[in-house]
DNA sequence: GAACCCATGCGCGAAACTGCGTATCTGCTT
DNA sequence: AAGCAGATACGCAGTTTCGCGCATGGGTTC
C-alpha cells in the first residue's frame, strides 16, 4: 500500500461576513504557508461546493481541508451551514471550527457534539488557533484516505453478481463450502467457482482477507 | 449470546456541594423513579468509587450509571474530577453530564470534546435533563456490556500460550498453515496443533470467527 | 516425578482449490 | 434468426491443505 499518494495541497476556507475577518485570518495562514480562500456568505461557499463536487466527482475531496466558521452572518448563519455539512456527511473530510465573538454555551456544546471539530471565541491565539487547524487538516487527511479506502473496497463490491455476493455473505461468516453450498442449495462445486471469483475480484487470497477488508473499510454495502 | 443479562439498576450519581441541590435533583429523579446517590464533594465520590472498585473489582461497574456533576466546587473542582475519570477511562460506562451556573464557552467545549456527556446550564428543563440523564444511563449499559466483552476475550487471550499467540496472528491475516509453518520455522503439524488449540480456547471455529472476535472487541490486547 | 508447554512425525479421511469441460438461461447484437 | 457474452450451475480428476488421533521427544516448573 501506497500511503502516501499526495492528496493534493491542504486548504483552509474561510467563510465570515466581515472581509476585515477574512483577510486577517488569509494574511495569518499566509504567512503559515497555508493556502486558504475565503468566502463573504455560506451560501458562496454552498456554491463553491456544489460546483466543486459537480466538476469533479471522482476526485472531490482531493485536498485535505479544514473550515473556519462564524458562527452568526446575514443570509444562512454559520450553524446551518454546518448543519448542512453534517447531513452531507462532509465534517470528516472538511472539519470545521467556528469562529465567534460571542458564543453561548449550549450553542456552542451542541456543536461539538454535533461534531464540530472546535469551537472558538475571539479573541484567539494565532498560534493556538494554527495549531488546531492543522490538527483539523490531519483528520481531514485521515478522513479522505478512509474514505477513498471505503470507495475502493465498494466498487469492487460493485462488480460481484448477485451470487457472488450470496456466497461472501456467508464465507466471511467462516463457514465451510459445504455448508454454504447446503443453505443456497446449489453443489459444492459451484460455490467455490464463485468463491474464487470474489476473491479475484476483491482481490483477496482468503477468507480471512476479505473479512478484514469489509471490517475495516465498510460495515455498511 | 443472552443480549440481556441483568446488569442491575440504573443508578444516577450527584456531585454538588450544595445541599439544596441534590435535594432537588434527587427529589427530580425519584418522581421518575430513578436511582440517585448525592455527594457533597468530588473527593467524598471518588472515595466512593474506590471503595466499590476495590470490594468488587470483578463486578463493578456492574449497574449502569451517570453522574451529574457540578462545575465549580469548593476543594476538587468538578473538571478535575471528570479529568480523573478521563484518565481513568471509565467516561464511557460512567457518562459525566456538567451543571453549571454560569459556564464559559472555552470550558465547556473543552469538556465535550473530551468526553463528556453533556454540560448543562442552569436554570435547565426537569424533563430535557431527565431526557439526557436516560440517555446517558443508555450509553453507561452499552459501555458495560461492550466492556464486558472486550474482557472476556481478553480473558481468554490471557490463556493462550505465547506460542498459541504467534500463530494466532499469523492465522487472522489468513495465511495457510503451511506459510505459518515457515513463517515461524516449525512444522505444519506443529502449526495445527497450536491453531487448533487456539481455536479451542477462544472458542471458535473458523479463522474467520476468531478475526471477527478480535476487531469487534479488542484491537488492543 | 508429575504436569505442562513446545515441537515433531505418521497417517487417514475430509475438505479445499484448480483446471478442463459441459450445460442452461437471459439479454443484447448483428 | 443466428450469434455472442455473461451469469449460473455441475461433474471429474488431481493436488494441496486441513483436522485429528496417536506416538515421541526435550525442556521447565512445582
Amino acid at each position: 500500500m501506497n500511503s502516501a499518494p499526495a492528496l493534493g495541497l491542504p486548504i483552509v476556507y474561510l467563510v465570515d461576513d466581515e472581509e476585515v475577518v477574512r483577510d486577517a485570518l488569509g494574511w495569518l495562514l499566509r504567512s503559515r504557508r497555508l493556502l486558504s480562500e475565503g468566502f463573504a456568505s455560506a451560501e458562496a461557499f454552498e456554491a463553491m461546493l456544489a460546483a466543486k463536487s459537480a466538476q469533479a466527482l471522482a476526485d472531490w475531496p482531493g485536498a485535505p481541508s479544514c473550515l473556519l466558521l462564524d458562527v452568526r452572518m446575514p443570509g444562512m448563519s454559520g450553524l446551518s451551514l454546518f448543519e448542512r455539512l453534517a447531513e452531507l456527511g462532509v465534517l470528516g473530510a472538511l472539519p470545521v471550527i467556528f469562529l465567534t465573538g460571542h458564543g453561548d454555551v449550549p450553542t456552542a456544546v451542541a456543536a461539538v457534539k454535533r461534531g464540530a471539530f472546535d469551537f472558538v471565541e475571539k479573541p484567539f491565539s494565532d498560534n493556538a488557533l494554527v495549531d488546531r487547524i492543522e490538527q483539523a487538516l490531519q483528520r481531514s487527511e485521515a478522513a479522505i484516505r478512509a474514505r477513498l479506502g471505503r470507495e475502493s473496497v465498494k466498487k469492487r463490491l460493485d462488480e460481484l453478481t448477485e451470487r457472488e455476493r450470496d456466497v461472501m455473505r456467508l464465507v466471511i461468516e467462516g463457514r465451510p463450502n459445504k455448508l454454504i453450498a447446503d443453505a443456497l442449495d446449489i453443489s459444492v462445486r459451484t460455490v467455490e467457482v464463485h468463491r474464487a471469483r470474489v476473491f479475484e475480484k476483491m482481490d483477496v487470497r482468503s477468507a480471512v482477507e476479505l473479512a478484514n477488508l469489509l471490517r475495516e473499510a465498510g460495515p455498511d454495502a
